[in-house]
DNA sequence: AAAAAAT
């Protein structure tokens, strides 16, 4: 147990300046006490020998095509194999598996440099996850593992898996890393914090080792094998460099592109060849228009935080880029979608992207168990400022050392950010502020700030609602309550993460009566204390079908193939497409918001 | 109604 940060600071320094930097230690062996290292790796031969060692295996897929046949044709179509030609690798022309493995950035380097280094540093606390509820449904469900030695993932995954200190898979792991190693289209509904990002990576990088590709047929054009989509750059930026530790050494490269950022850089980087993608839609739209990359080698396909790539706002830039480019259609290529809430509207929007699909749900780490305490208090408009004031001061007089645990404050506009952000700093309370427009330095500076300590505060729109992994955030305010119930969960979801504790506090008034009765009811479902003016709030506006009512069960989604609604008499039903629109009525409290003729609010 | 996402 860590006493305080500022120990944990100090200590770290202390280690690292005690550290002699004279010899050569190879990566997986620096910052480590000797009896925490994984066993010598002699047999370990280098990526290149294993992916030529296993280039008869037939890669991950399987199950019917509905396109030009199963999968593995659209491979064997160019005939092109990695080992052919003079350097034996995917992208022979620009570096392939062997060559620029020596430049590879370390990047683990500045792991253990990390001020907040905690001794047993598996970073997750496992017993939190110890039977959580999980369901599956769809056809042929291939069984979980419980180890990661049961998934043969490859000698130099396998590395990285140590290195990463990662001692067993979570429970999202090890459900999803089968599923996606069989090939299986799935979507997945697990909290974020959970291990999502690995749980995705890992088959992805595993099958593009043990897979055959063509030769990019054209120069000067990226034709990755795998693409990741974010709605955040931040969260892209992440992603990219939580893969680039799962694929380090293994030959398989993993650029990131975003917008805010030089595109020259990102372009040198994809014509140094790219096998997984990581991008944010608009970006990666202005390279395909540009035509600088082209999706016609995709094999993989995944949407983190998918139900927000595929709401309002994102679906247009989705579809562009998934159905109207030149990307393999469902079937051909692998289609995966997490995220950790999964309205059924947009699981229906989704049936357009997958195929004969795994549903998948891990009960909810974070936001509906005791790990994060929910509270809620009433405040007015006018009283939000003092009344957060008082919070920092309570929290202040907590921290050690004069630091001040780390609090990320969600407003819902930019200019409140702005103002609150300002108002903060006058009040001598050292925050920053993050939001769509700021510019990106200024976003990543933002960020970097608050990850370090050194401004404790980070006041937010939704732009950091989801996926960021920021660790040891101890108190998430919900100064603005947002409109819609998912939101609110990814919020709180940026504390307590890992299966670690937090706090989350928001300020209700009566702005916020349209998700009374849907909080109200997150919060008993997590076991959480509801006052008894948000159950009257909560009865008061309940009545009629709230787009804010959710399943009412443990998990963070069901598959809303099961749902009466939709169900005619087998899952099948959904591929045919012809009563889908007429079997779309959404009786069960959710309204329509999305397709069909009448696209109305579900909510005005 | 707001936020995010290309220049």
């Amino acid at each position: 147990m860590p006493t305080s940060w500022a120990d944990s600071v100090s200590a770290a320094e202390n280690l690292a300046a005690a550290r002699p930097r004279s010899s050569y230690v190879p990566p997986h062996l620096r910052n480590r006490p000797p009896s925490t290292d994984p066993p010598a790796h002699a047999s370990y031969a280098g990526p290149a020998a294993s992916v030529q060692d296993q280039s008869g295996y037939g890669g991950p897929n399987v199950g019917g095509s509905r396109w030009t046949g199963p999968r593995n044709d659209f491979r064997s179509g160019y005939g092109g194999g990695g080992g052919r030609g003079s350097g034996g690798g995917w992208n022979n022309r620009t570096g392939g598996w062997d060559r620029g493995r020596d430049r590879e950035a370390n990047p683990f380097a500045d792991d253990d440099a990390e001020p907040f280094v905690e001794p047993e540093n598996s970073g997750i606390n496992f017993d939190a996850y110890e039977d959580i509820p999980v369901e599956t449904s769809g056809d042929n469900v291939p069984p979980p593992v419980n180890t990661f030695v049961e998934i043969d993932l490859g000698e130099a995954v396998n590395l990285n898996i140590r290195r990463c200190k990662y001692v067993k898979p979570t429970p999202v792991q090890k459900h999803a890393i089968p599923i996606a190693l069989a090939g299986r289209d799935l979507m997945a509904c697990a909290q974020t914090g959970s291990g999502k990002t690995a749980a995705f990576c890992f088959p992805i990088i595993s099958g593009i080792m043990r897979g055959q590709f063509p030769r990019p047929p054209r120069p000067r054009v990226a034709f990755p094998l795998a693409l990741i989509l974010s709605p955040t750059r931040e969260l892209s930026c992440q992603i990219h460099d939580e893969a680039k530790k799962f694929a380090y050494q293994t030959g398989v490269r993993v650029v990131v592109a975003y917008g805010g950022a030089p595109i020259n850089q990102q372009l040198r980087e994809l014509e140094r060849g790219v096998h997984i993608l990581v991008a944010t839609p608009g970006r990666l739209v202005d390279l395909l228009e540009r035509a600088r990359v082209s999706l016609q080698m995709i094999r993989y396909l995944a949407l983190d935080e998918a139900d927000r790539m595929l709401d309002m706002g994102f679906e247009p830039q989705i579809r562009k880029i998934v159905q109207q480019m030149d990307m393999p259609p469902p079937g051909v290529r692998q289609t995966m979608l997490f995220s950790a809430t999964f309205p059924k509207e947009i699981q229906r929007l989704a049936l357009d992207f997958l195929s004969s699909y795994i549903f998948l749900a891990v009960g909810r780490v974070g936001s509906s168990t005791d790990l994060i305490v929910q509270r809620v208090e009433y405040v007015q408009e006018t009283d939000k400022r003092s009344h957060l004031m008082d919070l920092l001061h309570a929290q202040r007089a907590n921290g050690s050392h004069g630091k001040q645990a780390l609090t990320l404050v969600f407003v819902e506009t930019k200019k409140g950010a702005d103002s609150l952000e300002h108002w903060l700093c006058m009040n001598g309370f050292p925050a920053t502020a993050i939001h769509g427009d700021r510019t990106q330095q200024e976003r990543e500076y933002a960020l970097k700030s608050f990850k370090t300590g050194n401004t404790p505060i980070l006041v937010a729109t939704d732009v950091a609602a989801r996926g960021l992994d920021i660790p040891h955030v101890a108190h998430v305010v919900n100064f603005d309550i947002p409109n819609d119930i998912d939101d609110y969960v990814h919020r709180i979801g940026r504390t307590g993460r890992a299966g670690k504790s937090g706090l989350a506090t928001a300020f209700f008034n009566e702005n916020n009566s349209s998700v009374a009765r849907s909080l109200a009811d997150l919060m008993q479902e997590a076991n959480q204390e509801v006052p008894a003016w948000l159950s009257r709030y909560a009865a008061r506006s309940s009545h009629g079908g709230s787009k804010n009512r959710r399943g009412g069960n443990r998990f963070g989604g069901r598959d809303f193939r099961k749902d009466s609604s939709f169900n005619r008499g087998g899952v099948t039903d959904y591929y045919g497409g012809a009563n889908m629109s007429s079997g779309y009525g959404a009786p069960g409290g959710y309204a329509a918001p999305y397709g069909g003729a009448g696209v109305t609010s579900a909510w005005d």
